[in-house]
RNA sequence: GGCUCCGUAGCUCAGCUGUAUAGAGCACUGGAUUUCGGCUCCAGCGGUCGGGGGUUAGAAUCCCUCCGGGGUCACCA
């Protein structure tokens, strides 16, 4: 609508003006919710051009608009803003334009390009968390979001299924895990413990023996025992230990840190962890079967994990696949003089021109890195997908550096698609009580966190709900709904760019803003919808005069789908969280102040029933981009 | 220290491609049902938009600076 009266206007600027204008004079806002409006032109732009003053070029532009179009009912100038009001059988027609389209606001399905979406991507050395519940969910969602916004999507991970980390979890495995009378270490089988809590149980064995090992190497060093060290180590230490004498608490820890450092490199446990890598990196048979034995274990308990959270993929990237053709690469950067080779073996890229530093890309042992694996990754997807028009990334911020650098890298290898390639960088998710911290057991795991939502979700919808005639598998189904909706709505509703808070208490809160009280909309609208007893959707426009409510939520609905075109260009399900609620607070006090089924006038009765219903349809289209499903009782 | 992100009501967050008295939820206080699901609705309380300066007809929004906080600068991922 807009544009349309923004075109006339300026196609009739001699008329109106006296001269032609600057497209980017007329500049439309929604008419603040306080006013009567449903469309506000700016003044203050004409009045500097024009030398005149608001109210009169505000009445000259309006009466032109209200001459020129049938469907604008009246206009006025407030303060410099021209409020726009459109008539009755324009609100009307929209209704019934909405009403009639089942796919409202769904733009035609694979009319875009296509775009791969990386969430999760976890290590496999750990259980997943509170930080990956975000990251999957906000993933996920996006994802959605895209293909309802006409694109193709494809759904991925990246499975760090090598490296120092899952190293660590082998080698305590092999060392500490108690041998059964069957001659068994410990497995998934013969515990019943889930796999990815298993080996998450060895990496945290194997740091507890690693730090202890450092600290008996430092207790040496500082009672002077230090046969067997290198020199070059042993001097470094002398420097920091010297540095401590007369310094504050803050800077002694510093440097004891560094300390640290110098001794866990000194540690028998780290150089077999670092062998284990170079000998699975030579795929001696032994450390490869280990390897695969304990990622099986993983991918189990994350199939759970991943179930219970209700989300998929079309397609996984293993690390393990794809680092040797990372190194291919860095090999081909090298020859094209891209990289650069130190003598140690190691290889690096410059980046300082770009104000950036100077970036490892290769081991001085000819192992790779994070940053080899993801080059490889990149151009194996691209050659997987040759129609693929982006890759976009969810990852925490804190490696906001690292994709800037990637992206810079493949950029310099001469990919062109580097350019389409995007980082979704979310925030963290703070607890009440600070960050999250896996040293000191503050770590929210995700399928405990997801249980608990869920017994939270039943004893309050036992309590409170209208569950008479449901099954008990209906009643566990929409326990589930109510909690997992809970906890998808809280953690999606925040700016996935801004770090948040997780309050447990709050996220399983049913009022306010939270995904049960939208799903409770949904569900009273289907209450209200069956008790109609199939009377009919249609009804005379002229018999109708729509109330302020009844209008106001007229005008949302029409917002949809420019929600989701915004949505989908910022990657934000924030903002279909924030535009569902505010549709569900306009749909409850409309629903407070006027008959519905009780309504004696048939048209109107008919209106609002329409209105309800295309109300939960979009509900329930919202929700579903958020993977939050709506329960038709609750 | 370099780079980077952030600072809006007691708390959690919108608004930030500039524009009319800065909004919501929670909490707190007081109301609403002979009505279709009260997990509802209405109202009140509460803010020098971290401080200062600048650009502009107009700044929470853009620029500079200071203060406070996070992240990052690994031959970890």
């Amino acid at each position: 609508m807009e544009s349309i009266i923004k075109e006339r206007l300026l196609s009739n600027a001699e008329a109106i003006f006296g001269s032609q204008i600057e497209a980017n004079l007329v500049q439309f806002q929604m008419t603040r919710k306080d006013v009567a409006g449903d469309l506000t032109l700016v003044l203050f732009p004409f009045v500097k051009i024009l030398r005149t003053s608001p109210q009169e070029v505000g009445e000259k532009i309006g009466a032109f608009l209200k001459q020129e179009f049938a469907f604008i009912e009246s206009v006025e100038v407030v303060n410099g803003f021209l409020n726009i009001i459109y008539n009755e059988t324009f609100w009307i027609d929209r209704l019934t334009k909405i009403a009639s389209d089942e796919n409202f606001g769904a733009s035609e399905p694979n009319s875009k390009p296509l775009k791969m979406v990386e969430y999760s991507s976890p290590n496999t050395n750990k259980p997943l968390h509170l930080g990956h519940l975000r990251n999957i969910f906000l993933g996920a969602s996006v994802a959605e979001i895209l293909k309802t916004n006409g694109h193709k999507v494809i759904k991925t991970q990246i499975i760090n299924d090598r490296g120092i980390h899952i190293c660590k979890s082998m080698l305590a495995w092999e060392k500490f895990s108690p041998v059964n009378e069957k001659g068994e270490r410990e497995t998934p089988a013969n515990t019943g413990v889930k796999g990815d809590k298993l080996v998450g149980k060895y990496y945290v064995e194997f740091d507890k023996h690693f730090n202890t090992e450092a600290n008996q190497i430092i207790q040496q060093w500082e009672a002077g025992e230090v046969s067997g060290y290198p020199s070059a180590i042993l001097e470094e230490f002398r420097k920091f230990a010297a540095a401590r004498e007369g310094k504050d608490e803050k800077a002694v820890k510093g440097l004891n840190d560094k300390i640290k450092d110098l001794a866990k490199n000194q540690t028998t446990l780290l150089r077999e962890a670092k062998d284990m890598l170079v000998k699975w990196e030579a795929r001696d048979p032994q450390v490869y079967l280990l390897w695969s034995t304990m990622n099986s274990w993983v991918y189990e308990g994350f199939d759970a994990t991943y179930k219970s959270m209700g989300v998929d993929f079309d397609t996984l990237y293993y690390e393990s696949d794809t680092f040797l053709l990372g190194k291919d690469i860095v090999i081909e950067g090298l020859q094209k003089g891209v990289f650069y080779r130190k003598d140690d073996g190691s290889v690096w890229i410059d980046l300082t021109e770009d104000g950036l530093d100077e970036k490892l890309v290769l081991r001085s042992d000819g192992t790779a890195v994070y940053m080899t694996q993801d080059i490889g990754t990149a151009v194996d997807r691209y050659k997987d997908f040759p129609d693929l028009d982006g890759i976009i990334y969810t990852v925490g911020n804190e490696q906001d550096y690292h994709f800037k650098v990637l992206f810079l890298i493949l950029q310099k290898m001469g990919y062109a698609w580097a350019e389409n390639c995007m980082h979704l960088s979310y925030g963290m998710v703070d607890l009440p009580s600070g960050k999250m911290k896996s040293r000191e057991g503050t770590v929210v795991d995700a399928d405990d966190l997801m249980a608990e939502v869920v017994a939270a979700a039943t004893e309050m919808t036992k309590e409170r709900g209208h569950l008479d005639g449901m099954t008990d598998q209906e009643k566990e189904n929409l326990y589930r709904q109510i909690g997992m909706g809970g906890l998808k709505y809280y953690l999606l509703k925040v700016d996935p760019k801004k770090r948040m808070m997780y309050n447990p208490e709050e996220s399983i809160e049913l009022n306010g803003n939270t995904g049960p009280f939208i799903q409770y909309a949904y569900a009273r609208i289907q209450s209200l919808l069956a008790k109609s007893d199939g009377e009919e959707l249609n009804f005379d426009a002229s018999k109708i005069t729509l109330n302020p409510e009844e209008k106001e939520i007229i005008k949302q609905l029409d917002l949809l789908p420019s929600i989701i075109d915004e949505a989908a260009k910022e990657l934000s399900p924030a903002l279909i969280a924030n535009y569902t609620f505010e549709l569900v607070k306009t749909y409850n006090s409309f629903y407070q102040s006027v008959y519905i089924l009780n309504e004696p006038a048939v048209d109107a009765k008919r209106m609002r029933l329409t209105l309800s219903k295309n109300v939960a349809k979009v509900v329930k289209l919202t929700m579903r981009l958020l993977g939050v499903e709506v329960p038709s009782r609750m």
